[in-house]
DNA sequence: GAGTGGTCTAGACCACACC
DNA sequence: GTGTGGTCTAGACCACTCA
């Protein structure tokens, strides 16, 4: 007999068009983020859990997957589901400095330096896997949080994929313009180092010449697999740091 | 009718212990890494897929989304499913320098500067979630390549966790002890960022006074939530960098 | 309209953990 | 032995895309 550890008021409404899964999915990171589900807790099996909704076990599984796969759960054969005790926040996005701001309560102000289209050089090409000479959109940025500058942007991006007004740039993110024109992002590879400012760095970003600054390449490819941006982006060390969780994979 | 667009040489063992799903999710995954199902290609429809195999629907599905998790695959209603055009190498996992640098060719060779126990800083403690004073075990190590220099590498970890013998850490990275002791890792919360050699560190790294130096600071948790690792690491920004690929969360 | 993936059901047997 | 998740089946209907 199981002890249904946990007494909680889930429900499903089959006429949402909302699938079923999802609903109860949804229901239960509720629970966990709020505490109502206690990290540790076992959730009570999954026919029992079926049962109690009037759903099939493979649609609970479901449900209980898409958490597992957040890292909110953890499975484990022989004794049931678990709460997981750390507060997972949430994995590894394509971080977009403008939302990671946003998000710190900080005011994102950006100024375009920068706009142009022209040849892309070899290596720009290369990345974006474009005609060695092909034409490119480049974009510099000059990214501030209450009046101090924090970083500069330099993107590449293909012709002809969107419109990039300056007036757009300077009011959001551009991540947020490509997903709004349409643009599905898929996935990213990026590299994190650090080097030395050079005399123009040091002036833009308001650092000593040799101030140590992190920076970022990466290049972003949408769901069809097309590379729509590169972006080599500088960051004042002494004001800026990546903060990330990930899971590991299983 | 459906076009059958690859004619893939695809089999499952039912007297394998293997998961009919994963073996399945194997060979697509091979075949797409060896070229054979070429980017762009469609998959041929899941029902068909199924009765050629003689594996039910939700079986092939269950293959297929593994690979749609991983970002190898991407699926349209509609439509069908296709392989990505971009090269995705790995998500980010739990990067272990160690295998980094096994990974990139390079011979590792670790040297543990010291390592004791005593009791924890009050910012050790937190980040671990353990008492103020408790006792934690602190290994300080010099990690090289080449028989040059790349990072220094301080961990604390809760007392009785692990045994951590010197020739143990000298011979492997901390992350295989962790596993081969059957501590299952779950998450990890990180932050990457970059500051100024301090004078003991250059001398240690072999870098200049106010090189600028990589640095990240990571805790990591098991699968039952526990701390397990706190490090503090600093790399030479001239000789490492992180280079990673990231999926976009669906 | 034809074809695709998205969702869902009601069962079944197995492997593993724990008592 | 008992209870759990892990895997698997053979169907079904719906929503979306594209011609």
């Amino acid at each position: 007999m199981s002890t249904t550890p946990v007494h909680l008021a889930l429900s499903v409404d089959r006429t949402s068009p909302v699938p079923l899964y999802f609903q109860l999915a949804l229901q239960l990171e509720q629970a966990i983020e709020t505490g109502r589900l206690e990290p540790g807790s076992l959730l009570g099996n999954e026919i029992e859990l079926a049962a109690r909704l009037g759903l099939s076990r493979p649609t609970v599984r479901q449900a209980i997957g898409s958490l597992v796969d957040k890292g909110l759960l953890v499975r484990r054969r022989g004794v049931g589901t678990q709460v997981v005790h750390s507060q997972v926040k949430r994995p590894l996005e394509l971080t977009s400095l403008y939302d990671d701001l946003l998000a710190a309560g900080q005011q994102p102000a950006t100024r375009v330096l920068s706009s142009a289209t022209g040849t892309a050089p070899a290596a720009v090409a290369a990345a974006l896997g474009v005609a060695p000479q092909a034409e490119v959109v480049t974009v510099v940025r000059l990214r501030s949080a209450h009046a101090e500058p924090i970083a500069r942007m330099v993107n590449h991006l293909p012709v002809g994929l969107l419109d990039l007004p300056a007036d757009a740039l300077e009011a959001t993110g551009l991540y947020r313009l490509m997903r709004a024109a349409g643009i599905t992002l898929h996935s990213a590879r990026q590299s994190v180092g650090a080097r030395a400012a050079t005399a123009a760095e040091a002036e833009l970003l308001g650092e000593a010449v040799g101030a140590p600054l992190l920076t970022m390449e990466r290049v972003t490819f949408d769901d069809r697999g097309r590379a729509v941006e590169y972006g080599s982006h500088v960051y004042r060390a002494s004001r800026y740091s990546f903060a990330f969780q990930l899971l590991v994979r299983p």
